[in-house]
DNA sequence: AAAAAAGTGGGGAAAAGTGGTGAACAATGA
DNA sequence: TCATTGTTCACCACTTTTCCCCACTTTTTT
């Protein structure tokens, strides 16, 4: 999904970024309980979607309005294939939180990302967006991240 | 069902893009239940055309004449030729959508896009308009899609 | 240690999806 | 012109799924 610019690094930086990791269980039902610390920023809607390397990004609803819209402007302007924007929309799911805090993970993400039903996930932050992962899956990423910061430091 | 007032739906931009898939069955007279959370922006009339790559487009009615529009600006300024228009025009259907939110699929459309009845087909958002796929066809033009993302992003 | 908040599970009501029937309308032929 | 046939469309009924709400457990905070 298409980067754009954070806006408003001069503020609280809690307020608008996204940090933190936080183990969660996904129900029987295919439900996650956000962790409370995203939920004012997510309610009471979000978008969900296929992420890079295979997690689900959960997106605000301006953030995600923000892509979209770039997205047909760039399939206007011969950019970016219509197919590009097919597959992006299709794999989106706009969700609603309930009272709980929860969200429903359709059955196609959960596929997508290796998730399973009954079984833990990690919701991680990642700045402008939410990241949902296998725990296996994540901790592979986040050592390699690692790994890379140390190596490109000396 | 068929109350006109969306009060369940508290959202910002699910007023003005589709996102997401849903799997329908086309009855055996042709009809097609629209996704519940499409219909609002649909009703209580839309526009149904062939879409680019063989599916069939639904268009709300402020979408299609704004295409419409854009289309005879196009031949004016000899940038569409006027045998396209012909095409558009005579492969577009006013269709109105039931109590139950269904709409008749022209069997002129259901052949163009190689939908059979009582068979699945995909319906798709594509942000500012909705896609009707015959299942096989979809799936392999989200694919090429995703394939072109991946290819591009990293 | 108590109270509050966060996280988790499940049951029931409401809505969504699907198929079918019958009335109204159009088309056709006598 | 009328009757007969075929087609379309609106309404009705059923099934499945979703989601909303309540209650319980665990964790955190004071």
């Amino acid at each position: 999904m298409g980067m754009q610019a954070p806006q408003g690094f001069a503020g609280v930086a809690e307020d608008t970024l996204f940090v933190g990791v936080h183990d969660r269980q996904l129900d029987p039902k295919g439900r996650l309980a956000l962790p409370a610390s995203f939920r004012p920023r997510l309610e009471p809607r979000c978008f969900l979607s296929i992420g890079r390397d295979k997690c689900v990004d959960i997106l605000t609803s301006e953030a995600f309005e923000a892509a979209a819209r770039e997205s047909m402007e760039k399939v206007r302007a011969g950019e970016m294939s219509l197919n590009q924007q097919r597959a992006q929309a299709s794999n989106t799911f706009e969700v609603a939180i309930d009272a709980q805090g929860r969200i429903n993970i359709e059955e196609k993400l959960r596929e997508y990302a290796g998730l399973t039903l009954n079984s833990r996930v990690v919701v991680s932050g990642s700045f402008d967006r939410v990241e949902i992962w296998d725990p296996a899956r994540h901790e592979r990423v986040v050592l390699q991240g690692i790994e890379q910061i140390a190596g490109s430091g000396e």
